[in-house]
DNA sequence: TTTAGGG
DNA sequence: CCCTAAA
């Protein structure tokens, strides 16, 4: 499926006034993680690609679109530390996804149906790589040369004020009034190409000019640096080589990737290389949490939002350049949240015991983090994912889900879902957008062909087939109510009972995307298959579990045998929750009756049973 | 640990 | 939702 899609994806992105950028929603947000991963492993293969996803600029206009870079300039031994800078550029493009206006999007959703490239499960694919981001390093900003160049390289189109939104190119009826900001250039820059060959072997930084300071420092972050200020130069490049703000030292001596003392304790973290790259992943992570924040800003967080952002953890009063630049997101309770379970959940196998971490050289960190501008330290602690230290928002809380076997399943199963993914999309027809509104799942799009569209349809919305039928449909995602975001319960969701075991402080609603997405899910993985279900379908909603969603699926089975017999005409006011839908209904019943043809059809003949689940469904409808 | 089913 | 038996 990745490789269907164009790895040149634009996506929505609002310049706010202030020059900041404001990132699209979190679907669009975790497809440019699709996107990351994309180009990560085709960058691991092709080392002179150097993708630059499109950045448009109109002169005065800030409005840009997210910076996509790939992960060139790959050389064996430093392509994790190649990767990690190069993610740290997409990173950027991940923030400006993270949020974007409500309204903007609103009307996004309504006036254009957007197809965007297919892309499923998207959940899964964010939940599992997103992270806390970094220390602020390498830094795009909205007028930096970098982008310049992008700017220069992509055309563009007519201005409009800050808070336009650009359109993404896969949006093919995008081109309405005033938004037709769209560039599908794929520029490919070279000047962006970091210059690793000098992060090779040992280097001692003391005995650099400036202006080897300086190359150095491109060849570290990727960008060009004026600054004459050696050691500023010094401690940015120590800090990006070995990625901790904590640098202090006035000797400075990288050797291996790793930071040489020369005239100081170890006050520095030393990470391998692919802890960077860990590192870079991790901040895509932070993006989750983003749109966490999106999705509460006029909730708790509030007029917030604008200043939530913060550093981590950087002393030095260098970073006061890069604090302007660049600002971190701070966590949301529920990114806090879902990052510890994502982390337990599908890194737990690969920890490294705290003490035999420390025990490997590798300083288990406890940073508090000094925001300026947050009263409320953040304490993170450095985790091993995948081997590597990631700095996570130390958090405890339960786990409701045994680890993933491997993280491979995930690929798996993706993989496999999306060629199922492919084969619906050209076999069905989904949702439009008029669909989704009426779904009230419009808060948010997302590219997944959706097989329940029929049932949309045959609630009479015919007229609106013609519309979607080839092209991966958009569809709600997202729960639509603040009111179930899960940030608004956060980690306090369990509480332990005196007998021992834990129990839900709150019952959460289901909401239609809940369901739907569980209905889905069933589809896809058939009745039963609660725990991959979860994994997959709801790997960011860590507070259902798989029994809550056989639970639902029971619940929405009951409903739908007493609902459906008799048709739309009765009383439409039977359920005491929200109302689901009756295509939804008659799907679960369908599916019912599918998982109970499929099993008699084992038990019975033992084979062809796989075939005829999915034969079943489109000649069922 | 996961699933199925009762409470 | 919780609990638990069974797999």
């Amino acid at each position: 499926m990745k490789q269907m899609t164009d790895p040149v994806v634009y996506k929505l992105v609002r310049v706010d006034f202030d020059g900041k950028l404001i990132p699209a929603t979190d679907d669009e947000l975790m497809e440019v993680e699709d996107l990351l991963e994309y180009e990560k492993s085709k960058m691991l293969s092709d080392c002179d690609a150097v993708q630059t996803v499109g950045c448009s600029s109109n002169g005065d206009h800030l409005s840009e679109k997210p910076i996509l870079q790939g992960y060139g300039g790959l050389m064996q031994s430093e392509k994790e530390e190649v990767a990690v800078v190069k993610l740290n550029a997409g990173i950027e493009c991940i923030e400006m996804l993270q949020k974007v206006n409500k309204e903007e999007r609103h009307r996004f959703t309504h006036e254009s149906p957007i197809h965007l490239s297919s892309c499923t499960d998207i959940d899964d694919q964010i939940s599992d790589r997103c992270d806390k981001l970094p220390n602020a390093d390498v830094t795009l900003r909205s007028r930096s040369p970098l982008q310049e160049t992008l700017s220069m390289s992509t055309p563009s189109s007519n201005g409009k004020q800050d808070n336009q939104i650009v359109h993404s190119s896969e949006c093919p009826n995008s081109g309405e009034k005033g938004i037709e900001n769209r560039s599908s250039v794929s520029a490919m820059v070279a000047d962006s190409k970091p210059n690793f060959s000098r992060l090779k072997g040992e280097i001692n930084l003391d005995k650099l000019t400036i202006r080897e300071l300086q190359e150095t420092f491109r060849a570290t972050f990727g960008r060009a640096t004026s600054v004459k200020d050696k050691q500023w130069l010094k401690r940015r490049i120590v800090m990006g080589l070995t990625n901790s703000c904590d640098v202090s030292v006035t000797s400075f001596i990288i050797k291996d990737k790793k930071l040489v003392q020369t005239d100081k304790e170890d006050s520095c973290k030393k990470v391998d290389a692919e802890d960077l790259v860990a590192e870079a992943v991790s901040d895509c992570r932070n993006g989750s949490s983003a749109s966490c924040g999106d999705q509460m800003e006029d909730a708790e967080v509030g007029g917030n939002l604008r200043s939530s952002f913060m550093e981590y953890d950087c002393k030095d009063d260098s970073m006061l350049e890069l604090k302007t630049a660049k600002r971190v997101r701070k966590p949301t309770r529920r990114y806090i949240e879902e990052l510890s379970d994502m982390e337990a959940k599908d890194y737990c196998e690969k920890l490294i015991p705290p003490a035999k971490q420390s025990a490997q050289g590798k300083t288990s960190t406890i940073l508090v983090s000094r925001a300026g501008t947050q009263p409320n330290a953040v304490v993170t602690r450095h985790d091993s994912l995948g081997g590597s230290n990631i700095q996570v928002p130390y958090i405890s809380r339960v786990r409701r889900c045994r680890p993933r076997k491997s993280i491979m399943s995930l690929t798996r199963f993706q993989s496999s879902g999306m060629g199922m993914t492919t084969k619906w999309a050209s076999n069905t027809i989904g949702w439009t957008d008029s669909q989704l509104n009426k779904s009230s799942m419009d808060k948010t799009v997302e590219v997944r062909p959706v097989p329940f569209a029929e049932l949309l349809i045959e609630e009479g919305t015919k007229e609106k087939q013609s519309s979607v039928t080839h092209i991966p449909e958009v569809c709600g995602d997202k729960e639509p109510k603040r009111v179930d975001l899960p940030g608004n319960y956060s980690d306090d969701t369990t509480v332990p009972t005196a007998k021992g075991g834990i129990r839900r402080k709150h019952h959460r609603a289901w909401t239609l995307s809940e369901v739907v997405k569980l209905v889905e899910g069933v589809s896809r993985f058939g009745a039963g298959r609660w725990s991959e279900i979860k994994r997959l379908s709801f790997a960011s909603y860590s507070y259902r579990t798989s029994v809550d969603l056989k639970d639902k699926w029971r619940n929405l089975l009951k409903a739908s045998c007493a609902y459906t017999p008799s048709e739309k005409g009765t009383n439409p006011r039977k359920n005491a929750t929200i109302p689901i839908p009756a295509p939804i209904l008659s799907k679960v019943r369908e599916l019912a009756e599918m998982n109970s043809q499929s099993t008699k059809n084992l038990k019975a003949s033992g084979s062809q049973s796989g075939a005829s689940v999915s034969e079943n469904r489109s000649g069922f409808l």
